[in-house]
Parts: structure tokens; C-alpha cells; sequence
DNA sequence: TTTCTATGAACGAACGCTCGTTCATATATG
DNA sequence: CATATATGAACGAGCGTTCGTTCATAGAAA
């Protein structure tokens, strides 16, 4: 950061990270409407004016930092998009409960964001997120290692499967996270995510035991 | 010194009812915060002053609302209520499935304000609701017709696969109506609820088909 | 019946405060 | 110098809440 030298100077655009780093804080746990440029500033230790500095509204701020959550979340490295490219679904199925818990804890802001943008927007700035669901885990599953259709049932629809099982991890880490209930199905996180992986690959009823 | 009021005559306490009808439209579409009292007085067709002769504060009619919806969500007739309470688990996945949708269709303000608590009061309300969500549908199976434990596989709990079941289908159609996706996963309602039934049954794995 | 009193729903101006945003100004860098 | 960054007072609009008041109605008294 400080590439010059002996003299105190405060790295360039600084306080940009800390701006957005609180109105992260804020947003999340008040919503958008209820958390003031002053609090930002506040907690940013930056001036009320300086905010207006780097974004023109507050609306902006928080659609910036909408879309530097999502830069990352979909980052090939991330452990979910990571775990879709490389699981040979629909074995391993374990490994996309793992993911989602690992990503929902690391994007938990993210996700509380979108539920900001649901609640207060009516999902104006996410809905494109979730327009073209389908098309992205289609791609997944079309560069996997493994070839899905022959393990998958003749009459299931693999990117629907994987759909639905990535869907169910993350929708039960979310109600854990975000929701604050502690093991809701009276299960450890890891009990869950075996329980989910055993109902998915054989089914509930009698007779699918492994 | 004060104006000549403009009163209708109209059934006592009949304008309670305006007004928690137009605080669930503006709540459920603008967050709490992002909904003023004026607002609410303004699409109730009421004055500003009345609305605290029903309730002490704006945070207090949130509640009020929550408690009224609560009340409705889990009366014994309602859909999702009266399919767990009749439902022979794990025979007859589908209904669940059809349960779910018509409750999200039916309580869409309810959940809506449910995302607008954990995202403008932290769940502060609705905590309770999810702690001891379990007993819930432990007592739902206990209460069932069918021995659900002769029909589900002896490695599985039958309680947390009832919740894995009715909690897939739930948010499938809270995705689709709140998130205002139309057909995430490229299926119809009907296609979707049949899907997930197939799966809950026998499994993705090929092997399993019906 | 008529008259009086008590009740409480309804009103909306007003209060004190906070909101998002602007702007004149200051400082430091290059 | 010019440029980028920072400050916080100031602005006007809007906020939740309060409060003095009006008035339709109910019941008691005559």
C-alpha cells in the first residue's frame, strides 16, 4: 500500500473501502432505509460530504456494493462456482452441501443485501441475477467431468437435479445464517448435509437403503 | 380553534382494518422504514392521528400485523396445515408440493414481512416462529394416518425428511413469487411439483426410476 | 319524547428531530 | 499552479409522534 516513502500519507481512494465497508455493516443488519449516509460515515470515520465524493446517491452506494459482492461470488474460484465446475455431479454430492455452507457463511452479506434489494426494491437490482438461473448451472454441468446423463435417472432432468440439490443446501444454510436458528432440523451441519446427499441419491422410501 | 371534521359514518373500529390492509400493501412493498405513517394513513383513507388511537407506534403495527398473519398461517384449515396434519408421508409427495404453493400464493404478505423483519430488525419478531420449528412437523408425522416409519428407510428420520420435503417446495415457490422469477428451473408449477416428487421418492441415481 | 352528559373515533396542525444532498472551503499532492 | 480529496455547516423536505379539538352516538334523566 504505501509505496512511497518515509513521509505519512494515506493510501489513494482509502477511505472508499472503508465507505463501503460500513454501509455493508449497516445495510445488513437495518436495511437500506433505515441506516443514514450520517451512520455511514460514522462508522467509516469519514465525513458525511466525502461520501458524496465517490458516489452521487446513497441508492448508488448500495448498488455498487451489490455488484462488487457479485464480482466475487461468481469468481471461478469461489467454493460454490468451484464446486460446480469440478463435482461429477450427481456423485459427490456432498461436496455441493459443503460449498454452500462455506459460501453461504463467506457471502452472508451478499445474500442479506439481496434480501435488502427484495424487501425495500421489490428485487429491482437482483432480478436479473435470477433471470437466467437455469442457463448457468446448464454450463456447469455441461463442463463437468463427469457425464451426468448416464448416472442420472433416464426420467429426471440432470440440470433440474442439480438445480434443486444446490438449492436445497444453500436455502438451508441461509435459514441458519440469516434466520439464526441453530440446527432448525435438530441435525449438526454435517448430518444435514449427509442426510440431504443419502435422500437425493436414493430417494425416502423403503427399499433405496444403500 | 380547530377545523370541522369530516366524519363518515361507518362501523366502529372499521377503519383497524383499512389500515392494517394498506401497512401490509406499503410494508410488504417498501420495507418498514421505507414506508412512512403517512403513507399508511394516505392509502387507508384515514388521518394521520388515527392510527395511534390503534396502536402506540408504527414498530407496534408491524408486530400487530405479524401476529395477525401468524394467527391465520397455522389455523388447521389452511393449506399447508391441513396437508402435513392429513397427508399420508411419504405417500402422496405431491400434495405437499401443491400445499406449498397454494400457501405461498395465499401468504405472500406474510412472508414478505417475515424477509422485512430479518432484514430491517435483525428477526427480532420472528425468532420465535423458528426455534422450535422441528416439534412442529415432528408433531404433524405423529398426528399422520399413515406409519410413516414403515414406509421410509430405516436410515432416515422421518421428521427431517418431512421438513427437507415441505421446506424444498416452499422455497421453490417463495423464489418464484417474491424473487419474481417465472419458472427458475425452466419448469411449469405442475412439471416443478412433479420433479421433486420423483426425486424425494427414489432418488436421482439411475437405477431409481419408476 | 326531549335534553343532558359521557365516550372515544377522527382529524390535522404543529413539534422536534433526522433525512439525503449540496456547497463553500481547506488541505495535500504532483 | 491544477487536481483530488476531505470537511461539516446549511438547506429544505420529510419523519414519527403528540395533542387540542370536533362530533356522532349511547344511555340516563326528565
Amino acid at each position: 500500500m504505501a509505496k512511497n516513502g518515509a513521509h505519512k500519507k494515506a493510501a489513494p481512494r482509502a477511505n472508499l473501502g472503508r465507505i463501503l465497508g460500513a454501509a455493508s455493516d449497516l445495510f445488513t443488519r437495518q436495511g437500506f432505509h433505515g441506516t443514514s449516509t450520517r451512520d455511514i460515515a460514522g462508522l467509516a470515520g469519514v465525513s458525511l460530504g466525502n461520501i458524496y465524493n465517490y458516489f452521487g446517491t446513497k441508492e448508488e452506494l448500495f448498488v455498487s456494493l451489490l455488484a462488487k459482492y457479485e464480482e466475487e461470488y461468481f469468481r471461478p474460484d469461489q467454493p460454490l462456482i468451484k464446486a460446480l465446475a469440478s463435482t461429477a455431479f450427481p456423485d459427490h454430492i456432498e461436496a455441493l452441501g459443503f460449498a454452500s455452507r462455506e459460501t453461504v457463511k463467506k457471502f452472508s452479506a451478499y445474500i442479506l443485501l439481496i434480501y435488502v434489494d427484495v424487501v425495500e426494491f421489490g428485487a429491482k437490482h437482483v432480478a436479473r441475477l435470477f433471470a437466467n438461473m437455469r442457463s448457468g448451472y446448464a454450463a456447469a454441468l455441461k463442463a463437468s467431468p463427469a457425464k451426468a446423463s448416464l448416472k442420472v435417472a433416464r426420467d429426471i432432468d440432470p440440470v433440474a437435479a442439480l438445480m434443486m440439490v444446490t438449492w436445497n443446501y444453500s436455502n438451508y444454510f441461509i435459514m441458519e445464517k440469516l434466520f439464526k436458528v441453530k440446527g432448525h432440523y435438530g441435525l449438526a451441519d454435517n448430518e444435514a448435509v449427509k442426510l440431504f446427499a443419502r435422500v437425493f441419491k436414493k430417494g425416502i422410501l423403503a427399499g433405496g437403503e444403500k
